[in-house]
DNA sequence: TGGTGTTTGTAATAAATGGTACAACCTAAC
DNA sequence: GTTAGGTTGTACCATTTATTACAAACACCA
């Protein structure tokens, strides 16, 4: 039923050995639950009590809107968990419906069987720490993202972040259309916002590298 | 030294008396450091591998720009904590530069300590992954709010979910003022908005009372 | 009642961006 | 070399919002 070669590959549980981690289910109470194609798996606003995660299959998260019709999220394949942010917390509801892709199987341990394993594995623990804050981290820097009004504070912002202290010359990892999704703009109002920065010495452009004029000038951008 | 009394109300140790406090602090390792007025407590770019506690007084984080000039971004209270969301996670560098508003004392204890009294207090452990995760919830809605392009789309939004399924009639909680910022928006623009769904006959307006006509209608606000 | 400060409604203009379209350019495969 | 597919630079117009300003409505208090 429990598959731990697969399990030990999921984030929360990395690191732990195969041996170890049957040794540590043995002590706790879970279920392993069997879903088919299109079977809902979690309702949107369940009670969040249970740490659930994808042995096997794929899973698809979706989100309802007010009126009844629903809009894709995100996949999740195995052996990733679902939504680990909402486990604790003040709002222990799960924001979206979970659908099987196919067929799937769901390892759900008891959120006080799950705190068990917490306390007596420093691994595991240090894992979904290292797991949560990861998301709050990564979510605080895209909030810190969008707060910029114009794209050309977003562009000055991006790079530099990208240059750091000493460098001048930054390469764009990207095309320029992924660049805009990141960015959250059309394409073209990036084309347009890169070339008049260009055009008023705050950079220069080669293509894929950028080599930032002024940095000064630059940051200027970022205070108004 | 330590003021058990003021570090049972913090956010991290609310729930445990301070007899029980005292106890699991005798065998932990950890300092009480003490700061003068503007005293720099910690730089950006600091490894932050202590969980540090305003034990007395309050500090402000401040956050240097890329030519050097600083700006304030939140003040911050004794009993509470630094950047908990930096002690674990991929980037455990501090993003802000702590300095003290006054005379202050900061409980700081290292990373490896406070494993310990994670494993160590079921309480603890639930209430900091309890601030973690409720922070992580709290930037995630936020997210999704900023994902709305138009101001109509946010208020369309904030409207129905504070209605839920029943309710057809919301009352402000804050100001004007207080609500465009909150969306990120100015002011007039949210009152330009909020007059012309209320022409177009999404809501009705009535000072800080809104009711929604037709859930329907302002629901395919979200989808376009 | 009247005065004062705050909140709200509304307008005009300027700036920024989305949407769309198209040409120039690069790259890789044939 | 040529062709096809993708990327980039640019232009146009429509939409949305910021900015600024001012009057109306309201709340509070003397």
């Amino acid at each position: 039923m429990t598959d731990y070669s697969i399990l030990s590959q999921s984030p929360i549980f990395r690191g732990i050995s195969e041996v170890r981690l049957e040794e540590l289910f043995r002590d706790i109470h879970f279920q392993v639950k069997k879903y088919s194609k299109d079977e809902i798996i979690l309702s949107a606003g369940d009670v969040c009590d249970r740490l659930n995660i994808v042995q096997i299959g794929s899973v698809k998260a979706e989100m309802s809107d007010y009126s009844g019709k629903t809009i894709k999220i995100e996949d999740i394949e195995a052996p990733h968990p679902l939504a680990t942010a909402f486990l604790f917390g003040k709002n222990n509801q799960f924001p979206v419906t979970v659908v099987a892709n196919n067929t799937v199987e769901i390892v759900s341990i008891p959120k006080q069987e799950f705190v068990k394993l917490l306390q007596r594995d420093t691994q595991i623990l240090n894992n979904y720490l290292n797991a949560i804050s990861t998301r709050a981290q990564f979510l605080s820097q895209k909030l810190k993202f969008l707060s910029f009004r114009t794209i050309k504070q977003k562009i000055a912002h991006y790079l530099l972040e990208q240059a750091g202290d000493h460098l001048q010359i930054v390469e764009i990892p990207h095309s320029q259309g992924q660049m805009a999704e990141f960015f959250g703009v059309t394409r073209p109002a990036l084309a347009r916002a890169l070339g008049e920065m260009s055009r008023d010495g705050y950079i220069e452009l080669q293509r894929r590298y950028i080599k930032i004029s002024d940095k000064e000038k630059m940051n200027n951008l970022l205070q108004s």
